[in-house]
DNA sequence: TTGAAAGCGCTAACAG
DNA sequence: CTGTTAGCGCTTTCAA
């Protein structure tokens, strides 16, 4: 092996980059002896060249192993059909919405960019990379809209955001109706017989306070105003075990803990587990987002379920329509989440101490 | 709010994408009365431009919007200077990764371009697209070599792989010297007294077989051939689950186990929890990565480190001396792991069966 | 069914 | 310091 194709070795060190030039399209046009805009057709799959035209272009690509260059595509297009993503890769529930955009941008004949926000790179210099490659619309996933002022002026770039973190004027949003999935699992504990349910909020991130709104609603609603007990905290598993060890401290558990997250949820299962409490025996735990890991055996956590699918197809759908079909007024597009019931879950124990009030 | 910046609702249903036009480089020189060419000096940074002159074409741009044209650039430029990513969102080590590659790349000068493999989308169309994209190299991390016949010809693009799953000629490498981590993981466990330890290899999962190989060798050197125990895995939670059932199930538990990653480690150690085992009290457990995961406090997990900015800033800098400077022999980097020791592992407890061996 | 020609928005080399 | 010129590789329009 060790060179194929090409006389090679006359690079040396100090010749930087000198490749051989990559074929074009007018390389492959000469090679079958026809314009290159002929070519240019053929690659594009439009009608009006004949069969047997088409099939001397494909073979003479692949010869020369001809690929058709994107930015030149791109430049000359008069539409780019690419989809900017905003994403960060630490939320399961947000990977989970990247992979399904894939199928669902293809399906309105779109393509994807994606750009991670990482920590030495910032949402605002994402956004600027994505704005800058042609991106059509932007899709932003637990974003926090810091990028509002780039996208102004005259030539405003749609932007969709799923699970915002803040509420911004001038975009589409895909979110989840967050007071009705928590009032599930408050509705669900309380029939299972708990009383005493907390909350560990996200602090701020997205959909936290309103999940925070709703669950202190929803106890409310059952006559349990004075069981409410909202921990702070994120949406990371140390989150979780931190509120765990503060619970462990007290004299009595609450018999019943909704987490901010699935992540959140874990630590405190963790951590809970590795103390000698049972669960849900003792206490039971919701988490939030159904992701996989509320769904592994030794996990296996009722949550709360976003799904991802619908989300990530809404989100596409309402780039599209401001796209291609010229809407102009934003949309707020609101889905209802389900509670997925498992092992994590149960009728609290009855105790049998003096009183009769558990944490009070 | 609703329409800022436009007469706006000319466009109604029914006008497919008719966004004004975005502002050029001519657009910008026009409006400060310079030429085009010269906007492009002051945007480039390039000497060559009054100090005025580049106040009043930065003021000028910014009235406009203006944003340079990747697409353009990308065309007009003799480099891309863009390093294309072939990456997984699943394995936390993998995306640790990513996130070091941005950093890495910067600093040799370096944009990065993602693509991810996710299951509607195999690895050779995103290797495709990535080609497509003009980048100079393409950075893969866990891919198993699918797309080789796409690089061949003329004009090879470099390819860097990290922690492939298969071997493969005219690429770069860089990868982890896996026999030494789990030599050392074995010496550990060694040291605090097992004797009975399993592994949970990963199947066909880059790394595996080294892995698996690395710990035979090291049993034997330790004169433990007869202790060998390979539990066929892979490097997800539900693998590590599966073995400890299996585990569970049978007279004897090893005293040690040391798994194929640690989301497998996580599995395992999850079950065997729940199941009333302790850890590490009555089985240590080993994991391999070091990832996030290891680090959770209720996880705790002994594990083999990778250094992911390591294994990032070597494979850049591979690409970055193909392209700079002109190498054209592979390389095969080889990076030393270390063990972080942590709860997971402790000497183990001495039973008092009549059989003085464990597991035999 | 095919071809010619005109650019997309920018960079790079040169000349003033 | 500033302007002119010539394309990058492709899509698009118009003619043949």
């Amino acid at each position: 092996m060790g060179d194929p194709g090409g006389t090679g070795s006359s690079d040396g060190p100090g010749t930087p980059a000198r490749r051989l030039k990559r074929p074009t399209m007018s390389d492959v046009a000469a090679r079958v002896g026809v314009s290159q805009a002929l070519v240019s057709l053929v690659f594009r799959n439009q009608p009006g060249a004949s069969p047997d035209t088409r099939r001397r272009v494909f073979q003479a690509a692949e010869e020369l192993g001809y690929r058709p260059d994107t930015a030149a595509q791109l430049l000359r297009r008069t539409r780019s059909r690419q989809l900017g993503v905003l994403f960060t890769m630490r939320q399961p529930h947000d990977v989970g919405i990247v992979e399904a955009l894939y199928p669902a941008a293809r399906k309105h004949g779109y393509t994807l960019v994606l750009n991670a926000m990482v920590a030495t790179r910032g949402e605002r210099q994402a956004m600027e990379e994505l704005l800058g490659l042609r991106s059509e619309a932007v899709i932003t996933i637990g974003a926090t809209s810091s990028w509002q002022h780039l996208t102004t002026g005259a030539t405003r770039t749609p932007i969709v955001e799923i699970n915002p973190r803040t509420r911004a004027a001038g975009v589409d949003v895909v979110r989840t109706a967050e007071h009705k999935g928590i009032r599930q699992a408050v509705d669900h504990l309380v029939a299972l017989g708990h009383r005493a349910i907390a909350h560990i909020d996200g602090g701020t991130m997205p959909a936290a306070a309103e999940r925070r709104r709703g669950y202190r609603a929803a106890m409310r609603r059952h006559g349990l105003a004075d069981h409410i007990r909202v921990h702070p905290g994120d949406y990371t598993e140390e989150s979780g075990a931190r509120v765990a060890r503060d619970l462990l401290a007290r004299a009595q558990l609450p018999t019943a803990v909704i987490a901010g997250n699935d992540r959140c949820a874990h630590g405190l299962l963790g951590t809970l587990l590795r103390a000698g409490v049972r669960v849900p025996e003792d206490v039971s735990i919701v988490g939030y987002d159904d992701s996989q890991l509320a769904r592994l055996s030794f996990i296996d956590l009722t949550s709360v379920r976003q799904e991802a699918a619908e989300s990530a197809e809404l989100a596409v759908r309402a780039a599209a329509e401001r796209l291609d079909e010229g809407r102009t007024a934003d949309r707020d597009i609101v889905l209802d989440p389900t509670l997925a019931v498992r092992g994590s879950t149960g009728p609290p124990r009855t105790r049998s101490t003096p009183d009769g009030d558990l944490l009070r």
